[in-house]
DNA sequence: TTAAACTTTCAAAAAATATTGAAAGTTTAA
DNA sequence: TTAAACTTTCAATATTTTTTGAAAGTTTAA
């Protein structure tokens, strides 16, 4: 496998997968095309090797700085604008989980908390009702003070949780 | 706000964060009725509640039991099928976890140490694919043990889990 | 100022995904 | 067997999401 092969590979895959975290795949190719070049890539170069329209590579450039994982440089005595992406993993890990936190986890805790906290009237579909959000609610609950633990955390977090869990 | 509020909250949001999981919006609201059904429902019985096809249900109906998280039951002296749901929460999420490792994680894994591994001719841009592709092999390797470490474990591991992290 | 060099916006088009419903398939009771 | 009672399949349709590209907007140098 060639650096083309590999560097193509890694791109779709990468797309492929952010499609399953909710992330689109022009938004997660980009962002594997700016973590695996070594310099800071102009709007014109990515959409020459993405072969993506202005718009498109315009707005979700965008995305991915509001996710804190891109960022603007600019080069001195140039107009253009130029971007990077975080380039440690376990930063960029640790921002996509307080960013999930806070944008899907913690809005579902709130309504889990309102909805198992309806007056019990003691029919079965009503206490089960109570009884499952309730238990969603503690773990969405658990995860999200996990996650959070993570977010504060030093370097390296990942491989320290997985040293304590395991042992 | 009362049970049926209470309900049709509980099954959007569900179904809503169900796209974020790559999972979707009617298999996600299926689980949700299922998961608060203190009985056993029938395709029927779905349809109704959720206002779709009867196609729609049968084919995200599989897709649950493929999962692992929806059970068919069979009703004694009865033709029809009934569906149930995993109603353990701490289970759901074990299945969960182990269903992800298996169809998202471990694919990504195995590409990202073929690309990993490709042969370093010296270039800056080479060099900069191995090391990222290598830092993030490693961290969703991490990420796999101690989700299939999870898989293994007996009860409550997310409260048990949690306590090792903070301390 | 002006205009060149850029970036952003957004309505329209394209692509991807989900849903329907009727026909085909399956199972069981008689 | 047959036929009733179901479930599954899948081509057609509807819906949602993404992408495009040109016009509008912004910034800077002269």
């Amino acid at each position: 496998m060639d650096y083309n092969e590999a560097k193509n590979k890694f791109i779709s895959t990468w797309g492929a997968l952010g499609t399953l975290w909710g992330i689109n795949k022009a938004m997660a190719q980009i962002h594997a095309l700016l973590l695996i070049s070594p310099e800071p890539l102009s709007m014109e170069d990515i959409m020459e090797e993405l072969q993506i329209s202005r718009g498109n590579t315009s707005m979700n450039l965008r995305q991915l700085m509001d996710w804190g994982i891109v960022f603007k440089e600019n080069k001195m005595g140039e107009r253009k604008e130029y971007f990077t992406s975080e380039k440690d993993v376990q930063e960029l890990a640790r921002q996509i989980a307080k960013e999930r936190s806070r944008r899907e986890l913690q809005p579902t805790i709130k309504i889990l908390n309102d909805v198992s906290n309806i007056q019990d009237d003691g029919t079965a579909k009503t206490t089960e009702l109570i009884k499952q959000t309730k238990a969603l609610h503690e773990m969405a609950n658990n995860l999200d003070i996990m996650m959070n633990k993570v977010v504060g955390q030093e370097q390296n977090w990942i491989t320290k949780a997985l040293v304590k869990l395991i042992k």
